[in-house]
DNA sequence: CAGAATCCCTCAAGATACTG
DNA sequence: CAGTATCTTGAGGGATTCTG
């Protein structure tokens, strides 16, 4: 930690890129590994650090608060800390977050629609890649 | 290589995964590096392999193919080999693939629409983030 | 309870070289 | 031209320990 340095994770003040680079940027965010079921779990209601931790099965407390900050960052979700003994704090979406959980939910309706064609596709596809395989080693 | 096991990717008969998981294995697809930008050019027309390659700046030609697999294994692009020499090659989109970008189109109209939220929460996040720093080091 | 700091390891991205 | 086969590197993520 020697310098600290302006740029957090590494997008710096990305402020002018291309729109497809910043969309890929938020595409990334809400699709790597546990971004979605917390903004999952807080669309219901708001949440405790311990419950969110409870709630998302395998997530370590390293990475939920690594999750919970990037969101908090982008301004997806909202902290409240209550300075009590022992310290709690509460985690909700922002009106931006909401309306980014409509998007969210839209496409998992994409996905539900399409789950079979995909599942399919797939079976199809390592089917003609094993024969493709087989043939090779013949 | 040894066993030439079923898994591919590390999903391997996930087709009974809660709907969340699978939810947000699509969008890490659409969500990488890549993909994307690959759906984008396809969804304007078909393209060749070198006309991809020529226009998504950056990318090796190993992850254009290895993310072209992907979007044809999931059934989102088809792959037409025409037989001559040199080889041809040509990617398009399917059925399935056109109601996904409509999908992405929607939420990337989402991101431009907040782009400016997004960056303003940034900017206040990393502010306070540097206050907070700055007291402790006093 | 909620987190910060640290160490470690895996796996995916990238560069490079070779081939039908 | 359109790939495959290796190798190296680095970021993401897990386990553990320490603290207000």
């Amino acid at each position: 930690m020697g310098e600290p340095d302006g740029a957090r994770t590494g997008d710096a003040g990305a402020c002018h890129e291309p729109a497809a680079v910043r969309g890929r940027e938020i595409l990334a965010r809400i699709g790597d590994k546990w971004s979605l079921e917390v903004i999952a779990l807080l669309g219901d209601r708001p949440h405790r650090f311990s419950e969110l931790r409870r709630g998302i099965d395998g997530i370590s407390q390293r990475m939920l608060t690594v999750t919970l900050r990037g969101l908090e960052r982008d301004g997806i979700v909202d902290r409240t800390v209550t300075p009590v003994t022992p310290p709690r704090v509460d985690y909700a979406l922002t009106d931006l977050g909401r309306t980014l959980l409509c998007n969210v939910v839209s496409l998992f309706g994409w996905v539900e629609d399409h789950l079979g064609e995909i599942d399919k596709a797939r079976l199809e596809f390592d089917l003609r890649d094993a024969e493709a395989r087989a043939l090779r080693e013949a």
